[in-house]
DNA sequence: AGGTTCATGTAACTCGTTACATGATTCA
DNA sequence: TGAATCATGTAACGAGTTACATGAACCT
């Protein structure tokens, strides 16, 4: 599991521009993938080279020029390929966490700025899924997307949750 | 936030070899941080020349000779560094969740067993999470450790719990 | 005047994995 | 006999990030 099959897959979906490939990394997919657009746009052109993709340039007003991307049979053969495969591990550097194992090593006030700065980020996270969810309702999203979606949500929350609870106990505490 | 630094924080807490250190990354720190033994001995070589560790030799009967290492002052300073930077982002590659994401494009049977088999994989996880908890129970370990991996088990539970409920909703519906 | 959004692209780099090699001992 | 565990190590490779470049339009 690379980029180049996570981009076969959105592109599966519907035509789409490095641009908004990216968009759909840090949205949607934020809870399991995200990539740069120093390996969008190459992967892209790789992908154009392999025929598994083709694109044409659309002229927009007020915008510069963007590429459309749209997949081809081969490409759609390459990502049932890929969906065909053993599901690998999953791949974690959670460097929030890390810090907070050796939280004994800070004092207590930059402990408890560490969780709260964790909490705060969670939850812009957490109301950006949720809007991005309100704007799916109703629409005939498939459904298998929309857990993806609502487990991406209740994970956080919980993390959410489980911080809070630790922040003030550790604050009783002291 | 790279090998290095978790290393040395595990080195912070207590020597330890090469073998040691990979069988707690995948154990304890499964949650937020992996890395194989291609990566971490040439870290500690690397750590060696650069005076943040310094290790013996330790004869053992009936198992083959190890290396234990030990962090050095400069090694502590360098994690306190490590300890003081900006949380980075969490990165994460799961590819279950991709495929379940595109699961629209499998057979339903082959979707079943894919959610099935991720389940019983997180289950496996979650009990060798489980006997460390019992195994860590009573000792004096920090209590921000014991909320890192309780949170871990917790977060893999609500996992198991969805996916189970998903594949059930499934096939009630089909 | 300066920041943000939209939009594409490349080069250098770095980190880490995979795959291999070695070898003793223990267990079924 | 063969698999598993313990134990260390390296070389080749791969994937993806960071940092940079370019540039128009829009907003404050």
């Amino acid at each position: 599991m690379k980029g180049d099959d996570i981009i076969l897959g959105i592109l599966s979906e519907k035509p789409a521009s490095g641009y908004e490939i990216k968009e759909r990394f840090s949205t949607i997919f934020s809870n399991f993938y995200n990539a740069s657009f120093g390996s969008i746009y190459p992967i892209l052109h790789k992908l154009t080279d392999e025929q598994k993709v083709t694109f044409k340039t659309v002229e927009q007003d007020g915008k510069p020029n963007k590429k459309i991307y749209s997949i081809t049979a081969q490409g759609r053969e390459a990502f049932q390929n890929y969906l065909s495969r053993p599901v690998e591990n999953k791949k974690i550097k959670w460097d929030f966490m890390v810090h907070l194992f050796y939280s004994d090593q800070l004092t207590p006030n930059e402990r408890m700025h560490l969780i709260e700065n964790e909490i705060k980020t969670r939850r812009q996270e957490c109301q950006e899924l949720e809007a991005l969810k309100q704007t799916l309702a109703g629409k005939d999203v498939d459904k298998n997307k929309i857990f993806c979606l609502e487990l991406g949500i209740k994970q956080k929350n919980m993390v959410i949750q489980e911080l809070e609870w630790f922040l003030d106990s550790n604050m009783h505490t002291q």
